[in-house]
DNA sequence: CGGTAACTTGAAGATGCTCAACTTGAGTGG
DNA sequence: CCACTCAAGTTGAGCATCTTCAAGTTACCG
């Protein structure tokens, strides 16, 4: 089986084991896995992308060497939900840590155009809206202490969804950097807002497992009301 | 005509001069007009509200007033995708100039079960998530006239898409207030970006009417590339 | 156990904010 | 048509947040 071989990878990361692979089982689709290293190029053409283990991100860099993320994906999400609906997407995706996706070619995905199917993506992507739009005020109006305790509080509420957190604490090995390039700000100040959130005894980060000290507390530093991730509980 | 009735009147903004009604008319559906002063709330229960003129935006307050707005609604823009699709929307949305809405009830979309008009609704919500990842990138990566910039050029694409751009000038009555609200700024600082793009030569404003003097200076000044905008032309 | 990526810390500087005063301009009523 | 009013725009000065640059230190991986 797919979850006990990864579980028995004693370092690898937020395995989702509520087995996101059901979906291609439930439109009876045929998915190949593929294991890929941290920092990498995921995306590979005429497939889509399931994230079945690890953490991955949507990103783009400017012409100078700006890099924005716009997304991050965690086990059960599908990296690219466009390229199923429309052919296409106009970002790419990185590995954070090292993945495990599962692979699905686009030409069987629309032999079997299945109702169900198209629904429950665009259910997907109304909710990653909510979250690009949480983002775009993160972004906009709160500072970076902020930023960054409403991140760790979506990420705690999205890890918790799919059965990946252990009291508060969950598995985190995402880098300073790509959490700088997440939040809109630099390595070296996101270094000095996670040591501001230890100093005030919110978080704990030890051996890639952040802990969410006082969740009550970094909730309402971020001002994070969960409604947005609530409404589509998303099954699929 | 409504068309013709609102272009009588000298000073009202950015009508569609394509008919965005048309909306309405191919689906069939009744659609009331109501015209609405500006920097007010626009959604009322129970309907959907379609943009006919002027300018909208949909918004966040945060609890001590700072304020994100997520999205700018130009004529033909749905303000509300997901009150149909969803049955919900999670924010609020405000008039930024006075406009002209045309509202349709939630249950006689619901009765007819279109399929061609979930999928265009669907369609539009996959263009406005392209829009939130571009804005995304400018919150995050942008300094304020970048960030302006990109703007006027994403407004300037829109705009002319629904056929309200001559020559390069439009008309544009936001208030600096409402900008800084949407870039993440302070009016004050969305004053000084202007004033630079002006003395650059980049930009004329006058009687409410934006005139770009140098579009593809500004294009590369914002890294601004309309693939994003372009790739689902969406009718409907 | 050596090498490299990631993290940490300090100091100086840039971008953008706050506060405050003033100017301009659009809409209103006399 | 003018005076009045209030919202919007403009400008200056000082300050906060965050950046840049640079020099370590730690921790992971082969």
């Amino acid at each position: 089986m797919l979850t006990a071989q990864i579980n028995g990878l004693t370092d690898f990361p937020t395995v989702h084991p509520a087995s996101p692979e059901g979906f291609a089982r439930r439109f009876d689709l045929p998915m190949r896995e593929r294991s890929i290293p941290k920092q990498q190029d995921l995306l590979l053409p005429d497939l889509a992308h399931l994230l079945l283990a690890g953490q991955a991100c949507r990103n783009r860099v400017l012409r100078d060497g700006r890099r924005q993320i716009t997304a991050i994906l965690i086990p059960g999400d599908i990296c690219d939900p466009e390229a199923i609906l429309a052919q296409r997407a106009d970002y790419a995706v990185n590995t954070l840590t090292r993945c495990t996706v599962g692979e699905i070619p686009l030409a069987r995905i629309a032999a079997l155009d299945h109702h169900d199917l198209t629904d429950a993506l665009n259910r997907r992507l109304r909710r990653e809206e909510a979250i690009a739009r949480e983002w775009i005020v993160s972004l906009g109006r709160r500072v970076g202490i902020e930023r960054m305790a409403h991140l760790l509080c979506e990420l705690h509420w999205r890890l918790a969804a799919v059965g990946l957190v252990i009291g508060d604490s969950f598995e985190m090995r995402i880098t300073q950097s790509d959490f700088a390039d997440a939040l809109g700000l630099t390595s070296v100040h996101v270094n000095r807002v996670l040591k501001s959130l230890r100093d005030s005894r919110l978080i704990h980060l030890h051996g890639g497992r952040l802990t969410l000290l006082d969740r009550p507390r970094l909730e309402r530093l971020a001002q994070f009301d969960p409604a947005y991730l609530e409404t589509s509980a998303v099954p699929v």
